[in-house]
DNA sequence: GACTTTACCTATAGTACTATAGGCAACGGA
DNA sequence: TCCGTTGCCTATAGTACTATAGGTAAAGTC
């Protein structure tokens, strides 16, 4: 058993780390078998304690939910923001939002899962918290769209609400095969959304894509 | 109670009509609550039936879920083959894969949903089965994207991985807010998904895309 | 009209899961 | 060195869920 370690390790690590540990344990459980799949038991066994002893860090599994949703998604709006106040022509920033989008896919690849998946098992008022950050997030996309559209660097057909739907429909799907289908590097697959994107988006005969570092 | 008109029905609905009746109800709770948050109890409810009565028509909740999962992708890799054997250009081909992977979204929501997001917890020779099927419709869906690069029709450096997954992502993701999305009515999600992917897929400079029916 | 099949029903065994109650050892500060 | 706090632990109450066993009335078959 490999719980021995924790007996004493009261003093290094302080009480917000070890909570993040234990939030950490439910996304994966919650990634993994579902929300209502996984049990409080399987998110104890992954930390080495026993089941009861999770409810010193949580009043209930539905509360650690919504601690690993709002870990799932409280940054994007934030890094998106910054994208859209800063410098740069729509083009640009739709790329930068698809890069950020994904980005969290490589390390915290758990919460995006569980997020995505398992938000919608969130009691009502947990759950409108949580959707109240998802739609600050998409407005913020749709605003750069819509912006795109009216410098007339996106087309002037392009149905804006649309575009941000795939946009996010496109990211949100790629977490669901990422790491288990062959070849797909993140690089790849954010090369390759990026550009079909851009290609949609973009008014005709504008000029051709800058390759991302 | 609503099931009073269910004792005598044994002669008007043949067998395998109730048993679809039966696999429906299991699809509508699957999708509503997920496959661990839904009790047989909960289908039963659905139909009117007792619990332990669903036991006549499946052996285990599991099999229910395999039903379930088989209904709503079975169709997709057939309706897919005629289309890439059918007459027509590639962009074509794509506007055809895209209308014909949205449609069971109109009346077949709930099939769709709980294979998209339930098939998962399968157990693992039901699972390959299903993603047997996948497999096959991804493929066909390649090899119309393969041929659009052959023929030129579409770009040289387009990844046809990326754009095949790009494809299924965007539809899926539709199914998933499909009827909570004001104003997304099914006609302007086509219209909209067609036009994004066409552009992206396309060599530059193309003639401008027919309008569809 | 007897017999079989269909489509349910009741009752329950057996299991698993959440959450609470109460305890305790080690550590940190005074 | 005493005491409060932290971070677990054991034990269990209470509930819910799947699946089986066995029954039965009506419809269909011969």
């Amino acid at each position: 058993m490999a719980r021995a370690e924790r007996k004493t390790a009261g003093a290094a690590a302080p009480r917000r780390r070890r909570a993040d540990e234990i939030v950490a344990a439910a996304a994966k459980v919650f990634a993994r078998r579902g929300y209502h799949g996984a049990s409080t038991q399987d998110i104890a066994d992954v930390l080495g304690i026993r089941q009861a002893s999770l409810y010193y860090y949580f009043q209930s599994k539905e509360s650690a939910l919504e601690a690993v949703c709002a870990d799932g998604v409280e940054d994007y709006a934030l890094r998106a923001l910054a994208i859209q106040r800063g410098p740069g022509g729509a083009a640009d920033k739709v790329a930068q939002l698809v890069i950020q989008h994904l980005a969290p896919m490589r390390e915290r690849l758990d919460f995006t899962l569980a997020f995505l998946r398992e938000r919608r098992f969130l009691p009502e008022p947990a759950r409108k918290r949580i959707r109240a950050i998802e739609k600050r997030y998409e407005r913020i996309i749709e605003r750069v769209i819509q912006e795109g559209i009216g410098s007339g660097e996106f087309r002037a057909d392009l149905d804006a609400r649309m575009a941000t739907l795939a946009l996010l429909g496109l990211g949100n799907s790629a977490a669901l095969w990422y790491g288990r289908e062959p070849g797909a590097t993140h690089e790849r697959i954010v090369q390759s959304y990026v550009e079909l994107l851009l290609r949609a988006f973009r008014v005709d005969g504008a000029p051709p894509l800058a390759r991302m570092h």
